[in-house]
DNA sequence: CTGCATGCAAACGTTTTGCAACCCC
DNA sequence: GGGGTTGCAAAACGTTTGCATGCAG
């Protein structure tokens, strides 16, 4: 786990502490408004949110990724990880392992293209959604 | 190829035609301001666009990605491709193989899941953004 | 002729931004 | 003390929607 001191020169504020130990918590990728209602009310900005988020996955501690139309945030701990993502309730679930490093080698060998993430999720239906989607 | 004519009960209108040709020209991903743009001023209007864009997604014959707070749509060919896209410039690569389909039915056998489709791009920074960049 | 599809304009929800006040280093 | 960070409000952005008109079947 990344240690709350390294922040990678940006300042350890108290929004900033209070952001990163909610994403640490978090089992699944969540977007900023989840974040934010949290959150006591009043304990920060929407904007600082978004501006926290922006600011930690530049530096590489949090990763992005889309569901309809809104970014989610994930913690990008060592154990990389995959969810399954329901495209009718939104439910997410984690799924182990993943299937792309050898991929990413073969890739980043063969073409001047130096990753820096996928994605980590994968669109379906969940059990309780399937009804109606073959 | 998916022929025109079969449009999945959808009527087959000028604007749907000229997506469709659109779309099948198209080697990588775009969002819908991209084929706004591609086409001559006044030919349909952008909400225009995100209906058939939608459509032809529910039925199948287009992908939905997302990058950038935008939706990316590909045509769905039974060649299943993935992307390399460039986090600084945005251009976009493709890049042969896909790495998921053990790891799919895995992941169908295991869980109740049922997978409708999983992202096909792949971030980093290509050749020429790479500076900056570690 | 009937109902689905479109154009236009306005609304929507998420994300970004400008600026003054604030506070970490 | 100074420059990065925040709160607030407003703007920007991609996307969706309501409604009257148009056109495919």
């Amino acid at each position: 786990m990344i240690p709350v001191k390294e922040l990678h020169g940006l300042r350890i504020t108290t929004q900033r502490k209070t952001i990163f130990d909610l994403l640490k918590n978090y089992a699944t990728p969540k977007c900023a408004e989840d974040i934010y209602e949290d959150l006591p009310p009043k304990t920060m900005d929407l904007s600082t949110i978004y501006r926290i988020l922006d600011a930690f996955s530049k530096i590489g501690i949090v990763t992005k990724s889309f569901l309809n139309n809104k970014v989610y945030y994930h913690i990008a701990t060592h154990e990389h990880k995959h969810f399954l993502v329901c495209l009718e309730c939104h439910g997410t679930q984690e799924v182990e392992g993943c299937p792309f490093p050898k991929f990413e080698e073969k890739i980043e060998e063969s073409s001047d293209f130096k990753i820096a993430y996928h994605p980590v999720e994968i669109y379906g239906y969940c059990k309780k959604c399937q009804d109606g989607h073959k």
